[in-house]
DNA sequence: AAGGCGGGGTC
DNA sequence: GACCCAGCCTT
């Protein structure tokens, strides 16, 4: 029996029930594939569901701001995402008609989509014989045919496309794509694969030579930097505070943020300073400062380890910051910007902008 | 070829 | 703490 064949077979009985596979309109398919990006399903899902309900076509979503846009994101990470999703939402809606490309090559070339996106759309709603390469499929290649070139190089991946390509069943792609997916997700998970109920059990290299935890080999690790922030909350007794977008390229890029006191002040505060403080530099208003918090909150990502503390500071009258007011926006509504999860849940703890 | 880019789940 | 998740883009 072929590989595809019993593969197939597996996902006939073992496949979850979801949303966008109940559809081959390529404009839903293009944004669960946009969402599932280095996103588990379960995580994923709600703002799937939030997007379409929001922006049921194309076109509405191409008439929105990007801002509302990220805010709908926020939470999920990797916010190139959402400002490639917006982007190429209005290249389909104003160029194309709200007409997507119908072959794997031509979607590629549309921003935020590179060759698994473009496959799976291909696949899915065209039936275009294009093997899908995501992690699932690394993992899965790499135990039952024992391949063990990194994942992470072009000339490993050269390896797994290939071999991905040769056991695709050309006849039906979509499903095929599904499967070896659903069966990475589901069956040959990455710690504690259900082995001893596999369908591949007596074929596959790993399981017959003891080495499922030694594969799929990678070969680089992430380096993780510490950076220390300090973000300055003035904030008024009806929750006004000063904000600002971060436009430059890097982390949170169009998200909005506390204006942070190492760029206000030459002389700010030092690291995770814990005490109330005062700066006479400010617009020479002596304003006393809080932190918020007893400690910084440590906040973590892939490749970084934040330390972030809040220090409050409590005005009577927004007029009288000149200069801040030339950088910073006044926010009367803080819960309408998109801003990082960890802002989010100082806001959330705070009673200054929950009356 | 290497690094940047989020946030959350699991062990 | 380490690894991973329906990867993509820039340098």
């Amino acid at each position: 029996m072929l590989f595809s064949e019993k593969l197939i077979d597996w996902y006939s009985i073992n496949l979850r029930d979801l949303p966008w596979r109940a559809t081959q309109d390529p404009y839903k398919i293009w944004l669960s594939e946009i969402v599932l990006q280095q996103t588990r399903v379960v995580q994923g899902m709600p703002y799937y569901l939030q997007f379409l309900e929001r922006f049921p076509t194309v076109f509405d979503l191409a008439e929105a701001k990007e801002d509302e846009v990220l805010k709908l994101w926020q939470g999920l990470g990797y916010y190139s995402r959402a400002r490639n999703l917006h982007a190429t939402a209005q290249y389909i809606a104003q160029e194309k008609n709200g007409i997507f490309p119908q072959t794997a090559k031509e979607l590629k070339k549309l921003k935020g989509v590179g060759e698994y996106t473009a496959h799976a759309i291909a696949s899915f709603c065209f039936r275009e014989p294009v093997a899908v390469l995501d992690g699932n499929v690394f993992r899965v290649l790499s135990r039952v045919f024992g391949v063990n070139d990194e994942i992470d190089t072009p000339a490993g991946k050269r390896i797994f496309k290939d071999l991905a390509q040769k056991l695709l069943d050309s006849e039906k792609p979509d499903l095929y794509n599904q499967a070896i997916m659903e069966f990475g997700a589901l069956q040959c998970t990455p710690k504690a694969p259900l082995c001893n109920v596999c369908p591949f059990m007596q074929k596959c290299v790993a399981y017959q030579n003891q080495m499922i935890g030694d594969l799929p080999r990678k070969k680089k690790k992430v380096k993780v930097k510490e950076e220390h922030i300090n973000y300055l909350v003035l904030v008024d007794n009806n929750g006004n505070t000063f904000m600002k977008q971060r436009t430059q390229k890097g982390i949170w890029r169009n998200l909005f943020e506390f204006p942070r006191l190492e760029s206000e002040f030459a002389n700010g505060v030092s690291e995770g300073l814990n005490e109330t403080i005062r700066l006479k530099s400010l617009e020479n208003q002596n304003v006393e400062l809080t932190a918020f918090y007893p400690k910084p909150v440590k906040h973590l990502l892939s490749h970084r380890k934040l330390f972030i503390q809040f220090y409050i500071g409590m005005v009577t009258d927004y007029s009288a910051f000149a200069s801040l007011s030339k950088k910073y926006h006044i926010v009367q509504n803080i819960h309408t910007f998109a801003v990082p999860v960890v802002i989010e849940r100082f806001i959330g703890a705070s009673d200054f902008f929950n009356s």
